[in-house]
RNA sequence: UGGGGCGUGGUGCAACGGCAGCACACCGGACUUUGAAUUCGUUGAUCCUGGUUCGAAUCCAGGCGCCCCGG
């Protein structure tokens, strides 16, 4: 069994609250605490759902929250659970509705990541009484007294969430611990089996909490409505092929529902808000070799002035490409790929490592390179 | 109202007279704490009526529909 990293300088016996969600991963988290000898407490989140949707809300449904809170008195610890319906929806339910309104495509688990776990419900847990709060992520940190704390990516490649936590700054990573992080999943489901938690056997969580189950083009259909609003489908040669239903409902890269018969398969290339275009190619037409970002957030805390090589991820599930990234200013920062790269989508974040250590995060504004030629967007059909 | 061409799943195309196949789309599953990507899989068609033939998407006749030329 690897040497729990986690544990790095955390003064033995420190009061920790654990964020849980009644899942495997926070569950197990807890536990290992528990048995590591600190003095934990439970602590879960009741977020936003859409009126007389409550119980399709997959974060907390309230038997999720009963989950958690037997887990909670299983391992002997306190339990406390945190409204945060109106915080949630205002930071994460309207950036995500804005976002989309905009033409962009958002990644709200960061914000929530950064504003309602990582801020809002850390707040909590230090008012009440906490050193450290943990969760279910997988990630790593080092400590080193006297240096900022690192993050780093989970031991297992396939369950990193570093990319998530790319938004943190040093004041929330100081309470930051990750205990599942130096483990692989499947190690924890074993150990979820050994601490006989409930939670052992429930299948990882996926898609976004607040959509209560429906897809997310019907949830801007409740409540931003005016994104549904069709506009044509064209080829970077400007041929018309069809019409789409709002460009809200379409991503960088899409493939599947362009609803667009082809004699090979056809992807978005952009997305043009000012003439409510989508505009669609071939693979080999797909492919960025640039990009620019903004809200940029150096993880130690001390942004670099020059340009420097690193590997770079544009969405959560992607592999690490290796470009130049130069910082522009206090807010940007841009990258330059080796090779051109599939699908840089604005809106989605793009995360800088040096090895597994994460560096440097920011939203992206623009893709740049090979691009599609503007043309005029022209009504060929009938 | 002369000539020529074409009618096959939702779309675009294949099939020497011999089990109607491919691509795209659609739908479903897997994967995934965002949107996607990827992957596996399921549906689904010979314009109509006759004729020739052991056997017709294929050959013949007629009908219907569409396209091009008739500068």
């Amino acid at each position: 069994m690897p040497a729990p990293n986690y544990t790095q300088h955390l003064p033995p016996g420190a009061k920790v609250a654990v964020a849980m969600s009644g899942g495997v991963d926070s569950s197990t988290a807890a536990a290992l605490l528990v048995e590591q000898g600190y003095d934990v407490f439970g602590i879960m989140l009741r977020l936003w759902s859409e009126p007389g949707r409550e119980h399709a809300n997959r974060c907390c449904t309230p038997d999720a929250m009963a989950l958690a809170k037997r887990i909670a008195a299983q391992l002997d610890i306190p339990f406390y659970a945190i409204d945060a319906k109106d915080v949630f929806h205002d930071k994460v339910v309207q950036y995500f509705l804005d976002g989309y309104t905009q033409g962009v495509t958002p990644n709200p688990c960061l914000v929530c990541n950064r504003h309602i776990r990582w801020e809002f419900l850390l707040n909590r847990a230090l008012t009440l009484g906490a050193d450290y709060m943990a969760t279910g992520h997988y990630a790593q940190t080092i400590r080193i007294p006297g240096e900022p704390v690192k993050l780093l990516q989970g031991i297992d490649p396939k369950k990193d969430q570093s990319y998530v936590l790319g938004a943190l700054d040093q004041a929330q990573l100081q309470h930051a611990i990750f205990p599942v992080g130096g483990y692989t999943k499947p190690e924890i489901r074993t150990m979820a089996e050994k601490f006989q938690l409930p939670a052992a056997r429930i299948k990882d969580s996926q898609d976004l909490c607040f959509l209560a189950g429906t897809d997310y083009p019907s949830f801007l259909g409740r409540h931003a409505p005016q994104t549904a609003d069709p506009g044509p489908i064209v080829t970077t040669g400007g041929e018309q092929l069809g019409e789409h239903q709002g460009l809200a409902f379409y991503t960088i890269g899409q493939r599947k529902g362009l609803g667009i018969a082809h004699s090979e398969p056809l992807y978005v290339l952009a997305k043009q808000a000012d003439s409510n275009t989508l505009v669609v190619g071939t693979a080999d037409e797909l492919g960025q070799s640039a990009l620019t970002a903004g809200n940029a957030n150096w993880v130690s805390g001390r942004p670099e002035s020059a340009p420097f090589q690193a590997m770079v991820k544009i969405r959560y599930t992607a592999g690490l490409v290796p470009g130049l990234v130069t910082p522009l200013d206090d807010e940007h920062f841009a990258v330059q790929f080796d090779q051109p790269v599939r699908d840089i989508t604005p809106g989605q974040a793009a995360v800088a490592y040096h090895g597994s250590e994460v560096i440097l995060s920011g939203i992206i504004q623009k893709a740049q390179g090979k691009q599609p030629q503007p043309y005029q967007a022209i009504r060929l059909v009938k």
